[in-house]
DNA sequence: ATTAATCAATTAAACGTTTGTTTAATTCAA
DNA sequence: TTGAATTAAACAAACGTTTAATTGATTAAT
């Protein structure tokens, strides 16, 4: 076992995501582990902690490829667009465990964890924002309301991820599927159905479109 | 006090969405409720059938307003999706505490809750299917997938009634404002960007955007 | 009308587990 | 030989649930 420390974090990691924090024990976490009982105090000095370490060794890959997609000058912003999507529906899918810690359980932690949450949010936020903006400098989209708009992509995506009886039901798959073809059947749905919404919301050319609601009357 | 069982209820519900599941003992919501710590048990029969009562006591409401505003003959497909929003966000942000327990609380429990939650959420997305389809029927909508959509709306709202915390940093609040302020900011501004992007996404005109969509270069 | 019986409502206390954390001893490599 | 890593054991506290006793109002018998 190369790094002890980080291996116990992936563990609670998955038993977090699991049974939630509450729900999980240190000792589940020791012997899921593999490492003795007191090693989580001596590593990480108690369980909340030990949860704000996990943030902290997650938070910064999102990050780092947002900014790399930013940076990006081969890309149009609609390339973006589509790119973030399949990054962000592929990356939630496959770290299932840690979306759901962070974007449900450490609402109802300590203020530390609340913070770091917070701001590993607001940071990813920036990054997107900016990739927006440039589309609606470049005369692409129009103006939108771009926070609420990543928790649209964000909240899709979680809506179709925190519920696996729901998601099963809505995609006729036994609810004991195994993960692999869960994923294979949720991925494109929900990318498919983020990239048909974005291009409406975002194109300029619907800009004009609120008045011609009634036409079809 | 007219009905004891109901209050316990409403008690647990404050409770719960507050602390979470797990994070909320029954002798808090004895002690909250005013009522001995065995009523709970002589009630309910444990901790979670008080959960599977709670679902049950709250589940019905928004199935009979999504069925009425179903039948209203009166109001347009548009005008019923602009209702739709409306009531969601109203009703989330202001009964936050079931939502919560409802979208996220109810996932890593028994198998019984979790099937309770799956129908309720099956039932409610049943109704708003209908008004799509109807939409669609009459063209003025185009195709979408309907599930997903539903799923978007009610994503949106959620990514930004999880965390009170990330959700005054974007709406420039101070962190402890009253609940009163906090809705009336986030309120309008759920409901302007909903509505916004929902017509673009359902708009029959966009049929054809798609391939539009390297105009712009 | 008074008493007796019945049963649900309510209580305080205790049940056995499980919880997160700490201690104090031991191992092991430097 | 020093100090970090690791261990088994113990800690008190909190957990969900149960018990057994008591209350209080309603019903039946006297």
């Amino acid at each position: 076992m190369a790094d002890k420390r980080e291996h116990i974090l992936v563990v609670a990691e998955e038993l977090f995501a699991e049974k939630g924090f509450d729900g999980t024990s240190v000792r589940d976490i020791a012997q899921q582990a593999g490492v003795n009982l007191a090693m989580i105090s001596y590593y990480f000095g108690s369980k909340e902690k030990l949860l704000e370490s996990l943030l902290e060794f997650r938070a910064g890959y999102a990050y780092g490829i947002l900014e790399e997609l930013n940076q990006d000058q081969s890309l149009s912003p609609w390339d973006k667009i589509d790119r973030l999507v399949d990054f962000y529906v592929d990356r939630i899918l496959n770290n299932l465990r840690f979306h759901n810690i962070m974007y449900q359980e450490s609402s109802t932690r300590s203020e530390e964890i609340r913070i770091k949450a917070k701001d590993i949010k607001l940071r990813n936020l920036e990054q997107i924002s900016k990739i927006i903006t440039d589309g609606q400098q470049k005369g692409l989209f129009r103006q939108v309301d771009i926070p609420l708009t990543v928790g649209t992509i964000m909240g899709t995506i979680s809506s179709y991820t925190l519920s696996k009886f729901y998601t099963c039901a809505i995609l006729a798959l036994n609810e004991d599927v195994d993960d692999e073809l869960y994923r294979l059947r949720l991925s494109p749905r929900l990318k498919a159905h983020l990239k048909q919404l974005l291009r409406a919301h975002l194109d300029i050319h619907n800009d004009s479109l609120p008045p011609n609601r009634l036409k079809g009357l």
